[in-house]
DNA sequence: GCACTTCTGCACCGATCGGTGCGGAAGGGT
DNA sequence: ACCCTTCCGCACCGATCGGTGCAGAAGTGC
């Protein structure tokens, strides 16, 4: 993103730009976002976009790396927690907090952001779904090493407990998304918790 | 959308034009959803789908409504079982059924047909959250009555277990879409069957 | 056979979609 | 001061969006 030190500077900030672009992505959907949406919100020409970000597809791809690195970090602080069931329990209440931050729009990017699309929204669509595979897979990682650990039981199966506290957090998203609160939703996160190891 | 005897029938069958548009609805959402594709998928002309069903908006809710009666009936004979947890068992295994069913799109139309849209999908995106909200409250008021039977404990939330209920299924929805097979998510409704009641 | 109603295919509507070409303005290096 | 690069606002591109007007064809009741 940063090329050339010679010539006139850019006149927006795109980090700025990127976070106002991020936000209407999680708001709208990649597919109901619209250029014209996008740019007024990030307060820049389409042409400015372009040149800083390549085209919509791309624009989503950083919004997406954005997301990751700020609204959703709780995943970095739960994989690094003692226990197993402190993983799960950080990761539900982050995942909480994330959908229902005030200010921001409800639900998560990662699943409302292009869930069925048409053909425009195929490459946003994988991504996504690939991203989410992603979380899940660390967090099965993680599990596994609780079982290696003796942290969980012997016969534990990573793959399902990760599938299972994702599945969870992807619920609540969708919760959020139809309105529910954060107090509302904490409560399915302890319910949920009560239950350890889910198998 | 039968209003006359008298003139030139139809040569389409509604039901079966609906039934076509339906799943373009379920795969590619609201939005994602052209009156070019829902036409040549439904074999009609646009012409003939705008006097049949009224708009695309209106099409849409007939398609909901078709997919309720169909694809998600298995909801009246859950909140017909005898005890809160087999309401819960039949409830979360007939999700997984609906949502991995070979030949039709993977996932909730309920869920990924409007989840976070544009301005032209507001309506949908309604329609679908309180279509969600409805479902859930069907389970809410069958929770009550298992309260006020014994079934479940006098201190038991009936609110609480039908939200931790709705969120797995939702959370099966999401899973579904990203590629999740029967087998694995039925191991996910029968781990979250584990922790009963949930609260 | 006639009148009447409705269906249906085609072309077309204004609006908006994502994406660009152009030309002037503005800053940095030398 | 010069040059060179980059930025940026505007107009514009073809394609597609949801939705319609028109005219001919086709079926029903009398």
């Amino acid at each position: 993103m940063e090329k050339a030190q010679i010539g006139r500077p850019r006149e927006f900030d795109a980090e700025e730009a990127l976070q106002k672009a991020m936000v209407v992505f999680w708001e709208q959907g990649y597919e109901g976002a619209s250029l014209a949406g996008l740019t007024e919100a990030m307060g820049i020409s389409r042409k400015s976009m372009y040149a800083a970000f390549g085209n919509k597809e791309e624009l989503f791809r950083k919004a997406l790396q954005r997301y990751s690195e700020g609204t959703v970090s709780y995943i970095v602080d739960a994989l690094e927690a003692a226990t197993a069931r402190e993983v799960a329990e950080v990761f539900l209440t982050g995942s909480v907090r994330a959908n229902t931050r005030p200010g921001c729009p409800s639900g998560c990017l990662g699943v409302q952001g292009a869930l069925a699309v048409g053909e425009s929204g195929r490459v946003a669509r994988d991504v996504l779904a690939e991203w989410r595979a992603g979380g899940q897979e660390h967090l099965r990682d993680r599990f596994q090493r609780a079982v290696e650990e003796g942290d969980l039981p012997s016969d534990a199966d990573p793959d399902l407990i990760a599938r299972y506290v994702m599945t969870i957090a992807n619920g609540m998203a969708v919760q959020a998304a139809g309105g529910a609160t954060r107090e509302e939703l904490l409560r399915v996160a302890g319910a949920a918790l009560l239950n350890w190891p889910p198998a």
